[in-house]
DNA sequence: CCGAATTTGTCCGTATGTATA
DNA sequence: TTATACATACGGACAAATTCG
């Protein structure tokens, strides 16, 4: 029965992957310990420990101490979404990249920004719009606000040659932040800056950022009409 | 100069990253071998090369043999996109539950469809539309094409009961996959069921998923008003 | 074009730490 | 409390890939 091939750890993934694709390791069994495994395929436990690791981060094995390693009852997917520079997401669609600055200065920031920058009230933050090009067409319209506070040069940055986007990946790298993609209507703004009908439905990607557990910036992308994000799973 | 701490490899992972961050190594550059660092580091290289593998899987350094380890030019982010059961989307969204099979038929699929389902022309597919709810109002919306030379037993499997989307995850696990994050613009059939107005933008997820090269499934859900997905970087 | 040197990739065997049933 | 199973460390070794002379 023992195929006694895998000596290496992408070997043993796939023997115990073929196990599970068959069945015959089921979602939600437990399976053979590290060491018996060991045994079995005939190599080191280090090399099974590599191997059932990898599954275990892929969501494919769930592992605890003592409770050993079983099965994970839903093969629950996870696609992963390329976050790239503006910059390079329009290189990479075939464009030419252009940038302008629309607007740039300090204000209070509306309620739900403010919470989500971490702000007192009453605080000001640093708030910039900008329009994003491909061909001198406008692809994505930018809206962010930076916590001054976390970020103070910002202050002193000059973002009509250098998009925040490029300048916070740089004076602030391995930020940690979250994602949220929606639909909004386009109001008379968008509309004119695309050139679609008002409240015709725009994908809008909002990202909040932060490092250390300090605010960094909360930005609003509206891309233009028919854009789509591709992730692979 | 030497800290000498970290005996762990997040110990190691973690005074790399520090040293990324305040440029004591810059994008681009290249840093010590593992040799090295361990000797640094007073550990032994299998657990630099940890600390160094594991850096590299999240895109922070670029390792080559040979030409050695470098801080990666971009710290292109990527945000992971959980994709659970819709199930269960909507169960943590404090919902119940609920399930109905619009349609189920045999048909031969639209060109864009019978192209990524990898089909000869002419050739038939199986073609549900269904909707899931959450506590009784309409959530999302399912069109779904099965290619029933890949799934044979999709043709005998009873999707009134079970979805195909939990019924696909059991008979084919592990399907590599792809998806594409779009706005549609609501139909009549649309704004039936979702009670909005025709020409109201939805949010639309499409996936297209396979198993060593052969078609499964391409799905198109199309979520009620105001979805949000939301994703941790 | 072809070796040689360098660097990462991986393996082994053993040992110890640590969470947990 | 104790035994179990995973997590990780060490040092040595060889393989594989790629650069460089």
């Amino acid at each position: 029965m023992s195929l006694a091939q895998p000596a290496t750890w992408q070997g043993v993934r796939a023997e115990v992957q073929r196990r599970i694709r068959t069945h015959q390791w089921a979602p939600g069994d437990p399976i053979p310990n590290e060491a018996d495994l060991a045994v079995e395929f005939g190599c080191a436990r280090a090399t099974v420990n590599r191997a059932l690791r990898d599954l275990a981060q892929a969501g494919v094995l769930e592992r605890k101490r003592k409770a050993g390693t079983r099965v994970a009852v839903n093969p629950a997917g996870r696609a992963v979404l390329r976050i790239p520079l503006i910059r390079d997401e329009i290189a990479e669609a075939g464009l030419a990249y252009g940038y302008r600055l629309l607007g740039s200065r300090t204000a209070c920031p509306p309620d739900p920004v403010r919470d989500r920058l971490d702000l007192a009230p009453g605080t000001q933050a640093l708030h910039l719009t900008a329009l994003h090009s491909g061909d001198g067409a406008p692809f994505v319209a930018e809206d962010r606000w930076i916590n001054t506070a976390t970020v103070p040069d910002a202050s002193r940055a000059d973002f009509t040659v250098q998009s925040a986007n490029e300048w916070l990946v740089r004076a602030m790298p391995f930020a940690e932040g979250r994602i949220e993609i929606s639909v909004v209507a386009a109001g008379s703004e968008m509309a004119a800056i695309f050139g679609c009908d008002p409240g015709a439905g725009l994908l809008r990607v909002e990202r909040q950022t932060w490092r250390d557990g300090r605010q960094i910036t909360v930005v609003a992308l509206t891309y233009r009409p028919g854009h789509r994000l591709v992730s692979q799973l």
